[in-house]
DNA sequence: GTGCAGAACTTGATGCGTCAACAACGCGCC
DNA sequence: GGCGCGTTGTTGACGCATCAAGTTCTGCAC
């Protein structure tokens, strides 16, 4: 479908008033609610909502433990941003680093005792802002319509990450 | 600390699977979302997301001029963040500042033609990506729940953003 | 067994956002 | 008619994100 993109780029469509309605409203969503999140996160536990994530998914292992490039996915951070967030949790006692033997640079980070006491005392903060923010002002149908519209996104950001190389010159 | 939110924040309501599903697709919204743009915009037109927002919204003005704080709402920034942005946006000749004669501290910004000839030629390119990263991959239906849910969470962050006060108890 | 490629981070420079002062101005008060 | 006072913007310090190197390993080629 896509075609040579100057095509595209000439007549681009403009966005017609249902469209562009909800690319207004969107901009609530992709806008104001992660600074919201943000302001509050860091206003209750001293966190940003990134360092919650990490924290977050660190205390769902097992082990509390993950390698730092895996956690990256997990997390969709560069490799480099966890490096300084990582950094800056470890000064603060929440995760330990330590390298795995033998297996060329890779790094394990650790839940600390106090990381995760920290983790458990925002939890329920979070959960009950994204509630109160998000979720519990959707009907049924919009929790499902946002699921399709979250994933659509991904799909289409991703799609066009690495585009269509195959087939088409 | 509040005493009154201990109640509600010792028990949160975890997420129930439907629910979960919706915010975590919604990360998709809030977190690729407005990285892809950004980056697109930087790539394409060596303009931050936000300094697009800036330079189209003085565009659609009849005399290409707005006052400071109106465009501060405008692009829902504060007036700092504002003041910094078309500061720099002045010193790459994109617009100009005036003062109003006569009108206390108040500050007109007008866009320049360079500006003006910015904008129109990375419009196409913004709706082209707007397009491609959310309103194409939409059902009608979609776009429909997109601006519900919008609406709803601008609500919520709105009314939230003076809780308290009103307790309803 | 030396050297080269690649994986897995780390680091430093730079730029933007935020927050807390600060500055400039009109207005109403007495 | 001078004096707070609120409005409107600006500025500087500081923190975080990003990007481009740099670092430290393993493994394979020859």
């Amino acid at each position: 479908m896509t075609s040579t993109a100057d095509e595209r780029r000439a007549e681009p469509r403009w966005l017609n008033q249902e469209e562009l309605a909800a690319w207004l409203a969107n901009s609530a969503i992709m806008i104001s609610l992660p600074a919201a999140l943000d302001a509050r996160m860091q206003r209750e536990s001293q966190l940003t909502f990134f360092e919650y994530m990490v924290l977050s998914v660190l205390s769902e292992q097992e082990d509390r433990t993950m390698q730092m490039s895996a956690l990256a996915v997990r997390t969709s951070a560069s490799l480099s941003r966890l490096s300084h967030v990582v950094g800056r949790l470890e000064t603060r006692g929440l995760l330990t680093r330590s390298r795995i033997p033998g297996a060329g640079r890779r790094t394990n980070t650790t839940l600390t005792e106090a990381g995760h006491d920290v983790v458990v005392a925002a939890a329920p903060g979070h959960v009950a802002a994204v509630r109160e923010y998000l979720i519990d002002s959707l009907e049924p149908r919009d929790l499902k319509a946002l699921q399709r519209i979250g994933t659509a996104v991904e799909a289409a950001i991703n799609g066009a990450a690495v585009p269509q190389a195959t087939t088409e010159q």
